[in-house]
DNA sequence: ACTCCTCGTTCGACTTGACGAACACTGACG
DNA sequence: CGTCAGTGTTCGTCAAGTCGAACGAGGAGT
């Protein structure tokens, strides 16, 4: 391995889950009751191929991860699935210096869109003192926030965080969550996600 | 290749996509305005694997893709899939009257999704004297433009207007367009639609 | 005990992906 | 004109992924 000297950007430390990907494979391998051998023979590949993908040890090529994924009978992506996300928050400032290529600009993609993701865009405003429960919508639904002005305290039940101007933050849809404004002429952009 | 002789069960002809990845790659990256050799840089990849990489010659291995999603800043699974409208504003203020159910709260629905259409979220900040000139993006690409703080003057080219705080706005992307700060610490949520 | 089968692992040989260097091309600058 | 700094490509070399075969371990049935 070891392809590059370059000390990894500090702010990127994250590698390929090699091991995140060995045990998916495992698991949804044992999940169907398939032996290794039998996985193996129905993906075209060899038992060695697939033994070592699964003890973590080594670096599939894609067209391997494909095979596996279409033998087991799982979208490509479940292969590479994180733990459910947490909610995440991005404060005002701190978002990622991804691009700045000429003088005095900045952008940051706050949130790709997931394949065959969907989002509709809203805008609310709210006064103190009221808060607007929301149940839980259909499973797999991601709610985006970007503060435009005023404070929020919003989140799952029990996760809320507190959000001023320019903060972002994401979190489940599909359990019970609260926006709550804090202060007069409270606004912000809400993006609903379902997959 | 060809790992296997076996003939490949005919229900399931498909093969790794990789076409797909290779302009998959290519399109996240001229997308950014990257050029081969920066984007190989910041993956820490060499250019020629990344060159036979969006050739289609190739069979990238997880690590290698990884690299790329990363240093792109999109979901991996994004690389692996198969794959003009007249300026909207929509002023602070005058959004549809979508009162809320309970007291202080409103809520619009800015733009809804259309069907496969997928968005990305980006929030941007600039000072004003530099004009960010984004030049078409692929076809039936549509931006969405919410104005957090400061002034703007944004859109198609000749067809720029001036955004204040709250103000919303979406405009086509497949043509030249330019991002402009009118004032000290303008900010902006951007959502990228692609269809 | 033995045989037969299947399990998953480890071994050497082959194939191929990734690297670095050199390449041709373009446009900007003197 | 020449030079430089970019672009993206092709080349040879080395490391790593993949393969087939052989391996030891565990059962089930004689």
């Amino acid at each position: 391995m070891e392809r590059t000297k370059e000390p990894e950007p500090a702010d990127v430390p994250e590698g390929p889950p090699l091991r995140a990907i060995a045990d998916a494979v495992r698991r949804e391998r044992t999940r169907r009751e398939l032996s290794l051998g039998e996985l193996a023979r129905r993906a075209g590949l060899s038992k060695s191929t697939l033994s070592q993908l699964e003890s973590g040890s080594g670096n599939p090529s894609v067209e391997t991860l494909w095979a596996l994924a279409v033998a087991l009978g799982v979208p490509f992506a479940r292969l590479l699935e994180t733990p459910s996300q947490p909610v995440r928050v991005v404060r005002s400032g701190h978002f990622a210096p991804l691009t700045s290529d000429r003088a005095p600009f900045t952008s940051a993609l706050l949130a790709a869109c997931p394949p065959g993701a969907r989002r509709d865009l809203h805008f609310v405003t709210a006064e103190p003192g009221a808060a607007r429960e929301a149940h839980a919508h259909i499973p797999g639904t991601v709610e985006h926030m970007l503060v435009s002005a005023g404070r929020w305290l919003a989140g799952p039940d029990g996760e809320q965080v507190e959000l001023a101007p320019g903060d972002y933050a994401c979190f489940p849809g599909d359990r019970p969550h609260t926006y709550t404004a804090l202060a007069a002429g409270s606004a912000a952009m809400l993006v609903m996600e379902y997959t």
